[in-house]
DNA sequence: AATAAATATTAGACGAGACTAATAATCGGA
DNA sequence: TCCGATTATTAGTCTCGTCTAATATTTATT
């Protein structure tokens, strides 16, 4: 087995998180979200496609082979229940947990992670509600919306975060949500987006765009 | 506060753990610590220097200053408390976890480490029964000799093993030894420096120099 | 279809961290 | 005290990961 660098992981974990929403990785994303740039991106994709793990299209972005996402998989497992620890084990806020994982994730040892999940008893979501891929890396994905698609009158319950900024998750704390925090649609207002729910109990409020665009919902 | 490499840091960590036995920590020995060519250590040592870590008299080896031995301190603590955690909680044999501690040692979080320490109950020694500095970078030392030392009569407690070798670890184990074991010298061949134990219960048995001398023992 | 804007790649540079080979200093034994 | 062995440093090279600047390609706009 190849071993790869820090900067290879992180460069691939972007390269599968980025094919979760499009059909190829695209350059400058990748350098968006690593906070690089894109001429490094470009070295690093020639690298680990020389290595196995995705195909490179000069111009038309990169997608992981079978390889590369078996990789990619492990990491996010790693990542997953490392957050998971820290939030249940050390009473780490959600919101400050992300950065510290994103340390952890790299420790390779072949006995650590599996008995860290076993520890953990085997948890099926990390604190953010995403799902964690199990020792062979299968991920259950779950059939989940995202809350700006929902209309006037439906009631969901908060399933995932899908962006683990700490203002995005502080600012949820404030308002009391959190993940399984149950909500019903009250009204949309089509001028900037925003929308104001009902939690259970409690007063309605409202919610901007950039908000309910991060939050993935299930039908109650 | 400026962050180091982990290169930076294993270097750190070794001058730190000579100064233990002898006034300096010299090139060679550093060297062969960590696996790498004398050149390579000079050129380290040159730049913690310039960082303010160490003293770096050319040949006459190193001696951290009060800022690298606090910071030597502090990864020591890491170490120390991370093979804890793999021994007590996620069931490690203290022989398996030298290596993981050496990658966790270098994971940078301000919370981590103290909410760890805690975690694990303020843990004084860590699997192998060398002591854990505490927050403030305290080490609590103890007045220990080494096994080799002890003369015909003596019965001692196994303190702590000096030597963290996986070989020796597992020699041990096969023999039932452990920290807090109890032996009673029985016998000293001069010839090869071998010498008869009899533990508390049980038969006597002989332990190699090699052993002996890696053994940290208290009166009992 | 032509051209501007956005995106991507290539070329060239740099620092970090490692190595080998050459040189220098120190140490230890005759 | 001298000389060879040991140890250390310096000089020069290499790879890796990053950057900027120059160039190329694709895409969007008129
Ligand atoms: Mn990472
Ligand atoms: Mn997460
Ligand atoms: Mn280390
Ligand atoms: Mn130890």
């Amino acid at each position: 087995m190849v071993t790869l660098t820090r900067s290879e992981e992180d460069h691939l974990k972007a390269v599968y998180a980025l094919l979760q929403d499009g059909e190829s990785a695209f350059t400058k994303d990748i350098a968006a979200r690593l906070n690089t740039k894109a001429s490094s991106v470009t070295d690093m994709l020639k690298k680990l496609a020389e290595k196995g793990f995705l195909k490179h299209e000069p111009y038309y972005g990169a997608k992981l082979t079978a390889k590369g996402t078996a990789h990619a998989l492990t990491l996010v497992r790693k990542h997953r229940l490392w957050e998971t620890f820290l939030v249940e084990r050390l009473s780490f806020g959600w919101d400050e947990v992300h950065e510290v994982a994103e340390q952890l994730e790299h420790i390779s040892s072949p006995k650590l992670v599996d008995r860290l999940d076993d520890y953990l008893g085997n948890p099926r979501f990390d604190p953010h509600g995403d799902p964690i891929p199990d020792r062979q890396g299968k991920l259950r994905v779950r059939k989940t919306k995202r809350l700006d698609t929902c209309t006037t009158g439906d009631t969901v319950r908060i399933a995932a975060v899908s962006e683990t900024t700490d203002g995005l998750l502080r600012l949820l704390d404030s308002k009391g949500l959190r993940i399984g925090s149950v909500l019903t649609v009250q009204e949309l207002h089509a001028f900037d987006g925003s929308m104001d729910v009902k939690p259970k109990s409690g007063a309605a409020f409202s919610l901007s765009k950039d908000v309910s665009h991060h939050l993935q919902v299930e039908s109650n």
